[in-house]
RNA sequence: GCGCGGUUAGCUCAGCUGGUAGAGCAUCUGCUUGACGUGCAGGAGGUCACAGGUUCGAGUCCUGUACCGCGCACCA
């Protein structure tokens, strides 16, 4: 047993006890037969990152929910690492570089690499250390990163497994393609922005009947890779240009107008060009109609020129090329331009010819990159992709037959959205830092070879001149595999892998539902057989106090570090936990962390107030029962509700109602009453009272701490530290539950009775501004004695009584009695001198006014045959009580009107 | 266009399977009460967006409307 110090400082205690932690080893959790696994896995920051608000919340809400099982006895594990991130780390590493003036090419692949790995290695640990300021008792002997040696032999088995069984191709294919970042990326990572831009209606001849064809265009740099114009096969205005051509205006092309249904009558002028390589649709045209791609645009986002040209042919012309590759144009004048230069030189030069009829003004949504907002090039390249459709539909069933559970339920649609409408998955980037695509072709035959290791030799034509392909795989391509790569698989043996999985509870917002989530589901299912976890926790966002979303470019974000700094971790735990409901975003606000610091304080100080009140040979444990008073009984059994109902929320995933109630029970049951309570048996030379009351407080302080750990782990383990008799540590101490044997509910009733006695007192008295320190007689006139008995000791001190008589009948004087009424007694207090007649009166009307409303309202429902007949009897019943219990009050209220009269 | 969410006290939000509307903050009135003023006691403040419906009974379930926000799709 220790004392506690006057004042509780967080940053003087947090550290030393996450500390204190680690060294007992309390977070490393095993494969344990006696006890049943529970597992979680932490959705991996960026390796790079910095914690945020949504880090913060999310590993809050985990490490609640490990916390509670792990006290539950559970064998609970929250597996932690890192992602590589691929395409923000890299931007990061090539920005840094550019500070030297160095560039990747500069440097070459390894060099790029090492650089990479040594800005790994020295902010890899920044976020980790983050994470354990918030106090996440994640197992850190188990961190992993995706491109560890595990994470990576994963993603080489998955790649290769689903490659021989043709669900992972190589083609070329439309992609979204950054400009900017030089990179492909996916349907998921292209998010679309509102632009002002133009529509440009352009003129192409006719060939065969010299007519000039209007379409319009939002990207006219685009013409130079015209294949063809499409025109309605059902459109009536068109039908005398089936199987004609237009002449394509500056290059002077001659390009065939097909019938396509993609061409929409209604929409612009039912004529539009087509541009295989650089537009989805036309893409799909494209292939319907065996028209040629010509691809105008190099990688950079830069017009075409010969050389680009030349690259392509000679693989054309080599063979190498493949069939769906496109062709190259030399742009001419405009090779070199960036697509926005050639625009603008390409409108002038069409205007110049009069094939540039109309410029309308026009804002649509145009598609950018996620990391940089460029505008995403839409490009014929050719990626790797994996075929979905087959992977979606077990994954879709699965959580149709509710294998896995989202919380709240209706994100299961969002995900069902997803799943469907899903096209196959783009994973190659051209990016350095990642898994490398473990593909090799031969640079004599071009044969491709897909294996876990390096081949030495081309499988066909024996060359040992092998390339193994540049590109990297989409970050998400690893963590998908997250929940088993990290536990063991693909080693099917693996102890971890066979006890801790499935894991059981996913905690991520609803942003990665598409991203993450829903491939961690159908990689889980395609690899493991199992679906990788059983229920998804949902949550929302965490915004300004405006509500807008935190970005960087506002500026308006709050760093989850200094609000730790200045009022603890768990101030800000408690606060993002607190009043939220999963799915639902939330505001951020510093006096939501202010309100959460009190309640810290607050327990701090009731634990101080215990503390110093123990003599030094205090021996804790309850007292037998028959020293319980009302008091004791009614604190243990509300406890007893708190706890049950608190595991209930915690098992519905609850963790803002949960959080209420035991900052409710802390605050207004033991502080505000309890304590107060205790105060006058401490006070009171009655050493058995004292003693009872000691213990009782302990017992109880003991039991509040272990409920609210998993909230508020710092605070409650250093009470728990200099509680007498207490473990090492808290951590691992049992979960309270529900104890048949300290279920009173007539105690309870009672004390209630007794209570709202002193309410009404206190409240009399406060209206009519008499001084705390007046203290006057009472006399309660009461049939139910045994209540007013028992609390006798606490009206005294409560009611500002000096003395308390209790009577069945009260036939003394009323003259200068001021009555208070409650449904089960009439308190008469000699002040009537120190109160207002008038006011007083008053008073009373607006007193009767309530209970006769109250009585009013049960009487209504009671008088409806149908209530009586159909509602469940107990509801009946009880409201009969309530009636009965409004009238009886509304009765007294009378009697002191009368009185007062 | 399809879908989702929100609308409850001045503000920020809870309110689980329908049963007399809750909290924190703010506000007002008292209180230097031997744990805590980061506190204590008390007050005021709500036709739960609107309109219908189901029900003995609706903040809660159903239908529709309005406003705010979000996601997806389309965008020649």
């Amino acid at each position: 047993m220790k004392e506690l110090a006057a004042k509780y400082d967080p940053s003087q205690v947090e550290d030393r006890i996450y500390d204190s932690w680690l060294k007992g080893g309390y977070f490393h959790t095993q494969a344990d037969p006696k006890k049943k696994p529970y597992t979680i896995v932490m959705p991996p920051p960026n390796v790079t990152g910095q914690l945020h608000m949504g880090h913060a919340m999310d590993n809050t809400w985990q490490d609640i929910l490990i916390r509670h099982k792990r006290m539950q006895g559970y064998a609970a594990l929250w597996v932690p690492g890192t992602d590589h991130a691929s395409i923000a780390t890299e931007a990061k590493v090539v920005a840094a570089m550019k500070e030297e003036s160095l560039t990747k090419d500069m440097l070459g692949r390894d060099g790029f690499l090492e650089r990479a790995w040594d800005w790994k290695n020295k902010y890899g640990n920044r976020i980790v250390s983050q994470l354990k300021k918030l106090g996440s008792s994640c197992d850190w002997d188990r961190e992993r990163f995706t491109m560890d040696e595990g994470c990576s032999n994963a993603v080489k088995e998955v790649f290769v497994r689903l490659y021989n069984e043709g669900l992972i191709y190589q083609g070329n294919r439309m992609v979204n393609w950054c400009p900017v970042c030089n990179t492909s990326i996916s349907d998921a990572e292209v998010e679309y922005q509102e632009k002002e831009g133009s529509f440009w209606h352009l003129l192409y001849e006719v060939k065969e009947t010299g007519e000039k064809l209007e379409l319009a265009t939002t990207r006219p740099e685009t013409m130079l890779g015209d294949t063809a114009v499409a025109i309605n096969p059902e459109d009536p205005r068109f039908t005398h240009l089936h199987g004609c051509h237009v002449i394509l205006p500056l290059l002077n092309k001659e390009i065939p107008i097909v019938c396509d249904e993609h061409a929409d009558m209604e929409k612009g002028t039912g004529v539009v060009k087509i541009t295989p390589a650089h537009d989805p649709n036309d893409f799909e045209v494209g292939k319907r109609h065996n028209l040629p791609m010509i691809r105008v645009l190099t990688y950079d986002g830069k017009m075409t020129g010969a050389a680009d040209k030349a690259v392509a042919d000679e693989l054309f012309e080599s063979g190498r090329a493949a069939a769906d590759e496109p062709r190259v144009l030399d742009c001419g004048k405009y090779a070199g331009m960036t697509a926005m230069q050639a625009r603008k030189a390409i409108l002038a030069d069409l205007e110049a010819i009069g094939a540039l009829k109309d410029t309308e003004p026009l804002t649509h949504d145009v598609g950018t990159c996620y990391r940089c907002h460029s505008v995403i090039e839409p490009m014929v390249s050719k990626q790797w992709f994996v075929k979905m459709e087959p992977l979606a539909k077990p994954a879709m069933e699965s959580v149709e037959k509710g294998e896995i559970k989202f919380i709240p339920e209706r994100f299961t649609k969002n995900y069902m959205n997803w799943m469907r409408g899903t096209r196959d998955w783009c994973i190659s980037r051209q990016l350095w830092w990642g898994h490398q695509i473990p593909a090799w072709y031969c640079d004599d035959c071009g044969q491709t070879m897909v294996a876990k290791e390096a081949p030495t030799a081309c499988t066909k034509c024996g060359s040992t001149h092998l390339t193994q392909d540049p590109d990297t795989l989409d970050t998400w391509f690893s963590s998908a595999l997250w929940p088993f790569s990290t536990l063991g698989w693909p080693n099917e043996e693996s102890e971890d892998l066979k006890y801790f999985y499935p894991t059981n509870t996913l905690v991520t917002g609803y942003d990665i539902i598409g991203f993450w989530v829903s491939r961690m589901i159908f990689s889980g299912l395609a690899y493991t057989g199992k679906a990788p976890f059983d229920t998804v926790c949902i949550h929302g966002i965490v915004r300004d106090s405006l509500g807008r979303k935190m970005s960087k470019s506002l500026g308006n974000g709050i760093d989850p570090l200094e609000v730790i700094d200045q009022y603890g971790a768990d101030a800000l735990r408690f606060m993002l936990v607190m009043g939220s409901t999963p799915g639902n975003d939330m505001r951020y606000s510093e006096e939501k962390v202010k309100a959460a610091r009190n309640f810290a304080n607050k327990l701090w100080n009731a634990a101080r107030f215990v503390l110093m009140n123990l003599p030094e040979d205090f021996q804790p444990g309850l007292p037998a029962e028959d020293r319980l008073d009302m008091s004791d009984k009614w604190l243990l059994s509300n406890l007893n509700r708190v706890a049950r109902e608190m595991n209930d929320n915690l098992e519905k995933y609850e963790m803002g109602l949960a959080a209420a109630k035991i900052n409710d029970y802390i605050w207004d049951i033991y502080c505000d009453w309890y304590i107060e309570i205790a105060k006058v048996r401490l006070n009171s030379g009655d050493e058995t009272q004292a003693d009872t009351a000691r213990k009782v407080l302990v017992y109880v302080l003991d039991k509040m701490l272990k409920l609210l750990h998993p909230f508020m782990p710092f605070v409650t383990e250093e009470i728990y530290q200099a509680l007498p008799g207490s473990a090492e540590t808290i951590m691992t101490q049992e979960w309270p539950t529900f104890d048949q044997a300290h279920d009173w509910p007539a105690e309870e009733a009672d004390f209630a009775k007794v209570m709202d006695l002193i309410k009404a007192i206190r409240n009399i008295r406060n209206e009519m501004g008499v001084h705390p320190a007046k203290k006057t007689t009472l006399v309660i006139e009461t049939g139910e004695p045994q209540a007013f008995e028992k609390g006798n000791v606490y009206l005294a001190k409560f009611a500002f009584a000096t003395e308390v008589t209790l009577t069945d009948k009260y036939t003394g004087s009323t003259d200068g009695m001021v009555q208070v009424a409650t449904s089960a007694a009439r308190g008469f207090i000699p002040m009537m001198e120190l109160i207002d007649r008038e006011k007083e009166l008053e008073r009373l009307n607006k007193e009767l006014e309530k209970a006769q409303k109250q009585a009013d309202s049960f009487s209504r429902q009671l008088e409806n045959p149908n209530f009586v007949q159909r509602a469940p009897e107990k509801l009946v019943n009880d409201t009969r009580a309530k009636l009965e219990a409004a009238q009886e009050k509304k009765e007294k209220i009378l009697q002191a009107i009368a009185a007062l009269g």
